[in-house]
DNA sequence: GTGTATACGTACCGGTCAGTAACATTGTCA
DNA sequence: TGACAATGTTACTGACCGGTACGTATACAC
């Protein structure tokens, strides 16, 4: 350990932090591979070396833009809107409910992570691995959450609910007037026709 | 020698042609924005004067990509493995059995289109207008079958299968061990719900 | 042959990009 | 007050990028 941290204020924002909250905006509004590390940290109110101080290079950069994309894509996951949810399929419905409202909104951009995968065929690429292995692990919660609405086939539940959140995610960035809007519809249709009925 | 200019055979494949050609590959496979027009006319064998007597810039022969891509994907939905279908059900599966297919296979790299647009996002680039324009009339048609099928609600059926293909475009090139696998039973169980019983 | 149009190549430009070297400045804590 | 860590300042590099000015070869018309 250093030193001591801080005990009550809160920081003077350290450059690292104001780059990646720069990156982040950036990154997602207009892509990883359009926008120029001095754009990134113009936008900040750093310098170029402080960059570089904190990450090794732009693909680092961009990897960590992936880790924060994940950890906030999870926040809403598991409390869409910001409430807990006992029920599964209460809970994916809630989800996919603000989803497909925010994707129908202007300048909607989708998933960062996915698009990290569009730009970045590369599978050796620091970013793609980070978001191959999100939707690797998003795709197991989805199963999780199916077989607990009690699917007859909670893979392929699972699987039908990625399928259609990705859907949505691709469709909202390309119209304002898209599928997304019956999405909600969709995912109702998708399990009440896989949950064994009684 | 240089000169003999066979008469019979065919053309020896214009310059516009072999640009046109070398970009959809490597735009495709490696997205339009990594690949440099250097590239582009190196893999073509010609020079880049002759991209840009035949494109205006980089942007008009990304256009033209998203053009070719487009007849490219009509005829290839159109008639799923060569084959015509009178029976819409029949022809959406086809459609959708060989995506999914396609789709889990090592080195996918999903829709030229839908790609296209998530690099670009800005609403006037020339190649994302293409898509755009695209995606709105791949929606009409999926309605179109969606209502042939006999769906209760042919708007929410066709959204739901243009949103389960967008879903296997992306998840297809995220991994190759992803959700397309499902694809096929999604879209039955989809159609089958949609459909009026009797 | 000589004009003329078409098709193509050689060589180059200015700008932008990611990344770095060297040094100055500040704030914090002991 | 002194030391250290974090950041800023300035200036630079070499590669690459989209785009172009200009010269060249072939074919056909007359």
């Amino acid at each position: 350990m250093t030193k001591t941290v801080d005990p009550s204020a809160d920081r003077p924002a350290r450059a690292a932090d104001r780059i990646r909250a720069s990156a982040s905006e950036l990154f997602y509004r207009e892509g990883i591979r359009a926008v120029g590390v001095d754009e990134v940290v113009e936008r900040a109110g750093v310098t170029k070396p402080s960059l570089y101080r904190s990450f090794a290079s732009k693909d680092d950069l961009a990897a960590a833009y992936m880790r924060d994309y994940e950890a906030n894509f999870w926040e809403k996951f598991e409390k869409p809107g910001g409430k807990s949810y006992s029920d599964a399929r209460e809970h994916v419905l809630a989800y996919i409910r603000i989803l497909s409202s925010n994707a129908v909104a202007e300048g909607y951009r989708g998933c960062g992570l996915s698009n990290a995968t569009v730009e970045y065929p590369s599978r050796d690429n620091p970013a793609r691995q980070v978001a191959g292995a999100h939707k690797k692990l998003f795709r197991k919660r989805l199963r999780e959450l199916a077989a607990l609405m009690g699917a007859r086939q909670p893979a392929v539940l699972g699987d039908a609910l990625l399928l259609l959140i990705e859907g949505i995610y691709s469709t909202g960035q390309q119209s304002e007037d898209g599928p997304a809007q019956s999405a909600l519809a969709v995912a109702k249709l998708l399990i009440d026709a896989s949950v064994a009925k009684r």
